[in-house]
DNA sequence: TTTCGCCCTTGACCGGCGTCAAACAAGCAG
DNA sequence: CTGCTTGTTTGACGCCGGTCAAGGGCGAAA
């Protein structure tokens, strides 16, 4: 969640085998000599500002992209306007999975701050991904995750109420903060409360009034999109009922 | 559809080059030649009676399963004991991908019906599409259509009312029912309307109204699970407003 | 055939969340 | 500093869909 200090030029970058990212990106668990033939297909960078658009839907899908800095949300809007957030991605997370099966990108990926991503194109990644079966494991299992993800996502729009869903939000949201080196209990929101809405299925007063009532109750310290979590156990109990077993 | 007919012997098989699902299924786009080599692949069925689990939450993933006749339904059940329905799985699709990411299958897939499936290995999948680029596209491509569809159950839960998501499910499932030669205006659920709203996250009650509702205004002509769609285009206009662009 | 159990329908009531509206806070340009 | 824009908070009110309850239909089993 800083903010990208990278260079425009694409010449300038750092291999996977040497990011600090490779624990959580597509390098999982490949051995250094398998990581610096993945140097090869991460030629690119791409530097954007905060408010700009990754791709479209309906842009023709070449890549995914790692993000490297920053933080983005995906979407889609409707005929009448409404949008709705299909996710937010951060640091090591990867965008444009949803590309492949139509050969078009069916949501849109815009960046909430100053972000940088690796750019990864595709047909690349398969070809590298037929030699090299770490690397194929380790893509389909981010395939696969990304699909255990939208499940939970409808698990938390199809039977959870306003503060189920808000306590689940934050709970994940400062879950992979904390994997990434950061504060569990501090946040700032790089989204909008209109935006953390559409994502769970909440209009913003909705949203608004669930922070102002977690404030009373003692759970939270919220400062616009200052977070902080005072009471991380019963935020935790409020989700719990909603776990899969 | 339709009950299953086949036998319980796994060597009385039908290739997946002789296969009529051939167009539907993992196969698409593959020529003969590579067809054939497929079909080593799939040397395995499993017969399921109606109410049987194919897998279950938790279950060690070994293999992904392909739908050869029958009707499934995959969700989760949480510790409180609701239920979130997550999908129906068809004729010609694949059921299991959930289970890559940890290897072990995070959702329980249940057969509606009597059903028939393809039992196939995961890593000899991954083993042949490493050498068959076909095939390892069509598989890249069948994982993000399941992304897709899960942003479009998403963009449901999230921002359709009642009568859209009924609306949205019928004109899906009619559809996909079309595409296997099907009459897309009547159906026979196979489902029970507690399944239903699970999966649009409404009550079975609600459900049950809406139907009700959707006869009085002459939409359909509900009986029990027998639906007809009486007016495809009003139909498709409620969720018409709800629709990407 | 009768009975049992499951599923579906319908009604009455109510509460959580959406809607509408107003005021406030913060950032930014001039 | 001033005025604008965008985002947030809070209140009042209403409705959609959840909850509780009763009754009916249908298939499976005896």
């Amino acid at each position: 969640m800083t903010t990208s200090t990278a260079t425009h030029l694409p010449d300038l970058r750092t291999a996977c085998s040497a990011c600090n990212l490779r624990e959580l990106c597509l390098p999982v668990g490949l051995s250094s000599p398998d990581l610096e033939r993945l140097d090869s297909l991460v030629a690119q960078r791409r530097q954007l500002a905060r408010g700009e658009d990754l791709f479209r839907a309906g842009d023709r899908f070449t890549s995914v992209y790692a993000v490297r800095t920053g933080f983005f949300k995906t979407g889609l809007t409707l005929e009448d306007g409404r949008e709705q957030v299909t996710g937010f991605q951060m640091t090591g997370e990867l965008l444009g999975l949803d590309g492949i099966s139509t050969d078009a990108h069916t949501v849109t990926a815009t960046a909430l701050e100053d972000s940088q991503v690796c750019i990864i194109p595709f047909d690349q990644l398969e070809e590298l991904s037929r030699d090299f079966t770490e690397l194929q494991r380790q893509f389909h299992k981010i395939m696969s995750r990304e699909i255990v993800r939208d499940h939970g996502v409808m698990l938390l729009l199809g039977s959870m109420k306003a503060e189920e869903r808000l306590a689940a939000f934050l709970v994940n949201l400062t879950q992979r903060l904390h994997s990434r080196g950061y504060s569990s209990s501090e946040v700032v929101l790089r989204m909008t409360r209109e935006e953390i809405g559409s994502y769970l299925g909440l209009k913003l007063e909705t949203v608004s009034r669930t922070f102002s009532r977690f404030q009373d109750e003692g759970l939270l310290d919220v400062k616009q999109r200052q977070i902080r979590i005072l009471d991380q156990a019963r935020l935790k109990d409020l989700v719990g009922a909603a776990t899969p077993c």
